[in-house]
RNA sequence: GGGCGCGUAGCUCAGGGGUCAGAGCGCUUCCUUGACACGGAAGAGGUCCGAGGUUCAAGUCCUCGCGCGCCCA
């Protein structure tokens, strides 16, 4: 026998085994094996799905990253629990399709681009549209989309051939169709309103990609005069460079301060215009000095107010930001920062600056590149939303699309009950072009292509309109413009509606309501049944993961440094009910040592295989052992609960009770009492019980961490005895009822906490673990046969000699030590001084328990109240406790006595 | 201003009226025993944020307060 030259033949069967178990490496290596298994489950086609009439479908839409994106632990947290969902379907014989893709993301890019064309000293606008979108296009090929290989090394088997970007050509027709249909229902409109402008990005913005931050300014109070020479009034102004387009000031009209000045003039400073004091009931009394000054150009409040009155509407901004010719010589060309200090220093310096204040607040930035917004008119179009959101909220009220954890449904139903018109034109160039087309004649013509001739003038000088779409309107199609629509593919007609979503909760109102309202509106069936909002990873100080501010985790590093199954279960294991989870790379270690237990428990298992027989179920009922029946049934149990958990989207009690059952049940205990079966076993026969039954339990056991650990529970699986050619693909452990074996359940509790008890009693004695004492317990009939049963558990792991179990009333040993455990007395020869003191310290604390408990239980059920009114069973538990709890005091003052003093 | 959530062991979190004071990590002591020291055994450790209230019974339900986080306007 010879194997790498060197010759075994000489060793002993002993040292033979270990040389076989030496070939099993003792340390889990999870970035070979995951780079392996994941190499042949693509090989294999395993995360292909194709519709099957036959099997019922399982689908998850990814939440589809930017284009621009890397993979962040948020992502890591959202595509582990997809993957977890879609592979739990999958051996559950659900035909699962995890649909990948990108979106172009619009503003992202355009970020991305206006930097590097910065580095050239360019803007997009030097380069022109063409070019701009020819260098684009080259970016996205070569560096975009980094983080869909990032996802293969987390593991996640998304059906990669069907990967979508937003901007490929099916789908750009996908929104083409959407657009046109509701235009042509006249659900989007062209209007000139006041919209979110970024100076920087030279685009409008959705309300929703506005962020406000609260910021420190200056109130600065200024005096109109009044146009007949009386003292006029003072406004409070954040933007006194506006004061270049106000067309007018206005009050409460309850306001007694200033009724007297309502329809009178005032003039405004250093412009010179007179302008209207006008009353209007949206004006805050509290607000400074009470008086404000109307903009209408440059506030949406103003506006408002400046259209109910009829005012006019000037604007001192260009697109930049920067102060047009309203500004004049002095002024013009200024940017608003700019603008507002010289401006402020007129004032002042005309007397106009009655006082300035510090004043904070809340000032509304770009989403994607932090540009203070600017309030701005211009033209755009808009969708209609409140006929798209009626049958929405409607689908969320008839549970049709459930929110988990639930409480989120209030979040979506509160925004859309609420909801306004939705700017859906960006002033961009990267994104789907807008499908309207102008003729100088005045008509405009939706369409996918260019018509040739106007089809009122019949004139072929045609324009398209220069704008882009909202990227958030592609995204809401992504449920069904991914399966082919508008066409009414296989794909869509088996796949549609999808079953799952899982996303973060500051997506629900520009992705998953929208998402809602187009499914709806174009399918008629909503988009997805469960919508599972995972929380935020936060850093263990509870604060945001972000590069910028240098709190954030790179999960690929973790990866690299536990493996990916270890990132996975560790994120897993934080989603609680809560909204965040603290994360640091402690647990992620702390997964790492999980992983390599249940390594080594499979290691153990394999070297006691040998070539035992590959069973699809645990050995017949009637020859299982204690120990195998109760490990079957804690399995069954386990299984149970946690598909359980996972119906219910409660991934952190899937993980705790997988982490619970593979170390403290099968490793702690069941490993170590069937030790003692292949040691020695009860019967010759028993030994292929106790092998079948390990290999069966721990090969179950993977299938249910798969979802979560999908590589090392695959490589394990494979080594044991299987049917199939991957776990993947074996079925889940369902209908395990059966196996649940009460009876075995209670008596290996007892032996458990026997064992425990004289561990206990052995430290206090002091005694090293390789000497051994000899035990005698006292147990009535029934427990006393369940010791029997289990007598070389627990002498084995007790490390005793001579264990004797009698009836409790046979007569106990004159000296020695006395414990007790629920119903058995554990006595142990052990006779010495010490012993007898640290023996003495162990009863007293327990006395002192007992004597609590007991005082605290006679004194309710001496409280005739209790007895009148609380349930007749639990006042009959606590009068049984009373008794337990008596008879044991008695018992242990027995002992106490038996010591001496 | 409105809404949602969270304050339980040193840390991260379970427990949502009656053996209920829990888990993991950390800590202490002992142990390299034929799966595993990325391990095993035994321990210590908590006015359940505060104040009222409801109840026979309150981490658990209600009210108010304090502290923190998020969202909307």
């Amino acid at each position: 026998m010879r194997r790498g030259g060197v010759v075994f033949a000489a060793r002993s069967l002993r040292s033979l085994r270990r040389a076989g178990v030496t070939e099993i490496p003792s340390t889990y290596e999870p970035a070979r094996v995951e780079a392996q298994r994941y190499a042949e489950w693509l090989a294999h086609g395993e995360f292909h799905a194709v519709p099957d009439p036959a099997r019922r479908p399982y689908a998850i839409m990814m939440p589809l990253p930017n284009v621009t994106g890397e993979l962040h632990m948020g992502h890591a947290l959202n595509n582990s629990l997809q993957d977890c969902l879609i592979r739990w379907s999958r051996m559950r014989g659900y035909n699962a399709l995890w649909q990948p893709g990108l979106d172009h993301a619009s503003i992202a890019v355009h970020v991305v681009m206006d930097r590097r064309l910065a580095q050239r000293g360019l803007t997009r606008f030097d380069l022109g549209r063409e070019r701009f979108l020819e260098e684009t296009w080259k970016w996205k090929e070569q560096i975009g989309g980094t983080i869909l290989g990032q996802l293969r090394r987390l593991g996640c088997s998304c059906d990669w051939e069907r990967t979508t970007f937003t901007m490929d050509p099916g789908y750009a027709e996908a929104v083409q169709e959407a657009f046109i249909r509701l235009f042509r229902k006249g659900w989007i409109y062209k209007g000139k309103r006041m919209i979110n402008w970024c100076p920087k990005d030279q685009t409008s913005i959705a309300d929703l990609e506005v962020e406000y931050v609260e910021t420190p300014g200056v109130l600065y109070f200024v005096r109109y005069p009044g146009e007949d020479g009386g003292e006029g009034v003072v406004v409070a102004t954040q933007r006194p460079e506006t004061i270049l387009a106000d067309v007018a000031v206005a009050v409460h009209p309850e306001d007694e301060r200033y009724r007297r000045l309502v329809g009178t003039q005032v003039r405004v400073p250093i412009v010179g215009r007179v302008v209207p004091v006008i009353a209007d009931r949206r004006v805050e009394r509290g607000f400074g000095t009470g008086a404000v000054k109307i903009t209408p150009g440059h506030d949406p409040l103003d506006n408002e107010i400046g259209a109910d009155h009829g005012l006019p509407v000037l604007v001192c901004l260009d697109p930049q930001a920067r102060i047009n010719d309203l500004g004049g010589e002095r002024y013009r060309g200024m940017d608003r920062e700019a603008g507002r200090k010289a401006i402020a220093d007129d004032l002042r310096a005309a007397g106009a600056l009655v006082r300035e204040e510090a004043y904070t607040t809340n000032i509304g930035r770009c989403d994607r590149c932090k540009t203070v917004i600017e309030p701005y008119i211009s033209d755009q179009w808009f969708c209609r939303m409140q006929d798209l959101a009626r049958p929405a909220i409607q689908a969320v009220r008839d549970g049709r699309v459930r929110f988990h954890p639930e409480r989120w449904t209030n979040v979506y139903m509160d925004w859309m009950e609420r909801i306004r018109d939705w700017n859906i034109s960006r002033q961009l160039w990267w994104g789907h072009r807008i499908p309207v087309w102008y003729c100088p004649c005045g008509e405009m013509v939706a369409g996918k292509a260019a018509p040739e001739t106007c089809p009122r003038c019949g004139g072929a000088a045609l324009t398209q309109d220069p704008d882009v779409l909202d990227t958030w309107f592609s995204s809401a199609l992504w449920p069904f413009a991914t399966l082919g629509w508008p066409r009414e593919t296989e794909d869509l007609r088996y796949f549609y509606p999808t079953s799952a979503l899982v996303t973060a909760r500051d997506i629900i109102f520009l992705w998953v309501a929208r998402m809602v309202m187009f499914g709806l509106e174009f399918r008629g069936e909503v988009p997805f049944r469960d919508v599972y909002i995972n929380p935020t990873v936060l850093n263990i100080e509870g604060r945001r993961m972000s590069k910028t501010m240098g709190t954030g985790m790179d999960p690929l590093l973790l990866v690299d440094r536990y493996g990916a199954d270890s990132l996975r279960f560790a994120l897993i294991n934080r989603c609680t009910g809560e909204q965040d989870l603290r994360f640091s790379e402690k647990m992620v270690e702390d997964t790492r040592n999980f992983a390599n237990k249940i390594w080594n428990a499979a290691r153990f298992v394999r070297m006691n295989l040998d070539q035992a027989p590959a069973p699809a179920t645990p050995p017949a009922r009637s020859a299982l052992g204690l120990a195998d029946r109760w490990i079957v049934s804690r399995f069954a149990r386990c299984a149970l609960e946690v598909t359980h958990s996972l119906e219910r989207f409660e991934f952190r009690e899937v993980c705790q009770r997988l982490y619970d059952f593979v170390w403290s049940e099968f490793c702690d205990w069941y490993v170590e009492m069937a030790k003692q079966d292949l040691r020695e076993p009860p019967a010759p026969a028993h030994a292929a019980v106790t092998r079948a039954t390990l290999g069966w339990t721990l090969a179950e056991a993977m299938k249910l961490l798969h979802p979560i650990m999908p590589s090392l529970t695959e490589e394990i699986w494979q080594a044991l005895p299987h049917e199939g050619r991957t776990i993947m693909r074996a079925p889940w452990p369902d209908g395990m009822e059966r196996w649940i074996d009460a009876e075995a359940e209670s008596q290996i509790t007892l032996v458990i906490d026997v064992i425990r008890a004289i561990r206990g009693m052995r430290a206090d004695l002091g005694l090293a673990p390789g000497e051994t004492v000899k035990v005698e317990l006292f147990a009535p009939e029934r427990p006393q046969a369940t010791l029997e049963e289990a007598e070389r558990y627990i002498a084995s792991l007790t490390r005793t000699f001579g264990l004797a179990i009698h009836p409790e009333t046979a007569p106990r040993p004159r000296g020695g030590l006395s414990s007790l455990c629920g119903p058995v007395e554990i006595t142990m020869a052990v006779d010495s001084r010490e012993a007898a003191q640290a023996m003495r310290a162990r009863l007293q604390k327990q006395l002192a328990a007992v004597t609590r408990d007991l005082a605290t239980l006679e004194g309710r059920l001496r409280t005739a109240e209790f007895i009148e009114k609380a349930p007749a069973e639990v006042v009959a538990a606590d009068r049984r406790r009373r008794e337990e709890l008596s008879t044991r005091r008695a018992t242990l003052e027995r002992y106490m006595g038996g010591l001496g003093s």
